[in-house]
DNA sequence: CTGAAAGCGCTTACAG
DNA sequence: CTGAAAGCGCTTACAG
């Protein structure tokens, strides 16, 4: 496969590779090309099947209309379909992406963004894991046009879209309190995430401003590396304490799907044995043995946003001295679970 | 951010260009440079926190490191999954790919692999849509390196990466008959993939060598564009025959997920009015209302070998004269419905 | 209206 | 052992 460049159709047209690369980027009339001449060259193009190469664009121009995004994983749904959208609003603004999925390990993240900083990538879009503080410092000092998504660091000044994850949570325990649920179980990692820490902190709130005189005895923090096994005993244990819970809220999709294979598998009855609600809102949560309750995230707007946020803060030339911090709502979906 | 370049490196130490870019990649011993020189570089290298422009050097070696895929849709369980086993592979063997989602859009795929081909990656995993071929049939003319994935055209010689359909819907359907259902539905699409058509075909043979007399009657095919009405409204049809279906196959996880939402909506017990079983096994069918019966796809070894078929195909410089063509098993998972 | 020249940041013969 | 030069395929002042 012979490639056609921008000197081929020069050469058979007799003109320079400036005309051809002025006519062939709309730049004609600017320049007060002959029309003739420009027709010569487009169709000249289009005969060789004339391919730009748009690395060698880039070199020269540096920009890659290339954004990368890192993930905790694209195979979570969560992720998923996040990613989908962020690559629906990209090509839609003439980027490409590049995935990266993180595992939440700071160690993987920094290789990846290392690779897609030497791959002289536009513009990130990072869920950072856990530890990459420095990493996210670094872009933030170095002025390079970054979004992070569904959580950022409090002391690091960022552009980033979320949700409000405390009021999400607070409510979905509200909810509960005012269904009559008396023992309401809280289960989520042991992280330090911001994300993660609001949406406990909702919890707790909604409980100690409640009569139910429980604190945080029903709160239960998962190690951060956690398995199917990890849930079922945590949920055990939960079902085993004096006066056992009677409903439960997973901090996450990932949690959910495990913790919905352990009451399966016990098994309990939802909601009457327990009462369920769930972080975000995979498909199987509406084909459940009982469909799941779930506090979902407007996964479209994020990925938009997200795009939008960042290919503004590329075009920008200057650096931009205000970020911008979006915190979206999230939606509380009732089904048959509580 | 100023980035630091060869050049830069070069000046301070006041050696050449040259000797930077061996140094760097660590040619010195091939080239016989000192040592001393050598390490002189090197740290110079990390002082100025150097970053090797990797598309500088794809320009000049025509090779980026880069793999483009494109897939239906990576926020699709199956394809996300499949999706992530490719990056995890391509990371260990050096390469960064970029994902595209087609929507089975003919048009779609046609841009995307136009964008991919003038980002200069160095080669293609691509899970065809229906009319693709000329496509394909292009890159297989021009001896570009790609591998598809999923799915092939019969009339293209190319390398793929597939399952044995017809075998695992042919098991899936005499397990059905052994079990003893006598009214086996089959739910699928009205495409050309040969995926499909090799699934329906295996349902079709399993049922026309039993005993059932109901040939194709309970094969329904949707519409090529269909959405969760359609489904449910297929499925009602199936009910109101004469001699209603007592057990349902669906071709697909896409098709299956609403198809189980029908059901539970109906409402349908599974497994005692309706046995199912679905190909593909997201993790929503392990948390179903009734854990659904999965004909598994081997993920991990799909994205595995298909990246580490078609990096082969890129390092090898003359043009391959055989194709590989890999069929791989399906798992056949018996849970609670059926 | 059009072209020659420089340069983006690399690598790779080639020369000495 | 090391450097000068060319070139990958573009774009962009600059000159005329």
């Amino acid at each position: 496969m012979k490639k056609v460049s921008i000197n081929d159709i020069a050469a058979r047209l007799g003109v320079s590779p400036t005309l051809v690369s002025l006519a062939l980027n709309g730049k004609g009339k600017e320049y007060r090309i002959r029309d003739e001449i420009c027709k010569k060259v487009l169709d000249m193009a289009a005969e060789l099947n004339y391919q730009p190469n748009t690395i060698a664009k880039g070199l020269r121009t540096g920009k890659t209309q290339t954004l990368g995004v890192i993930v905790a994983d694209i195979a979570n749904p969560f992720f998923g379909r996040l990613c989908r959208e962020i690559e629906t609003e990209a090509e839609l603004m003439g980027y490409k992406v590049i995935f990266c999925s993180s595992d939440e390990d700071a160690t993987r993240s920094k290789r990846q963004l290392e690779m897609l900083l030497q791959s002289q990538v536009d513009g990130l879009i990072i869920s950072p894991p856990v530890g990459s503080n420095e990493q996210i410092q670094f872009l933030a000092d170095a002025g390079f046009p970054y979004v992070l998504i569904d959580r950022y660091f409090p002391d690091i000044d960022s552009n980033f879209i979320i949700v409000d994850n405390f009021e999400a949570s607070f409510n979905a325990t509200n909810f509960l309190i005012s269904k009559g649920y008396k023992r309401i179980g809280f289960l989520t990692i042991n992280e330090d995430l911001v994300t993660m820490h609001n949406r406990t902190e909702g919890y707790l709130t909604a409980i100690n401003n409640s009569d139910l005189k429980i604190g945080d005895t029903l709160l239960t923090k998962l190690p951060f590396s956690h398995d199917g096994k990890d849930v079922r005993q945590a949920i055990m244990d939960l079902l085993q304490r004096e006066g056992k819970i009677d409903a439960l809220i997973f901090s996450s999709s990932k949690i959910g799907l495990m913790g919905l294979e352990a009451i399966a598998d016990i098994p309990l009855k939802v909601p009457q044995d327990i009462a369920i609600v769930s972080f975000d809102d995979p498909d199987s949560f509406k084909i459940c043995f009982t469909p799941i309750s779930a506090i979902a995230q407007p996964l479209s707007e994020m990925g938009k946003r997200s795009v939008q946020l960042l290919v503004q803060q590329i075009k920008k030339r200057k650096k931009t001295e205000t970020t911008e911090k979006v915190v979206l709502k999230t939606e509380f979906i009732v089904r048959k679970s509580c």
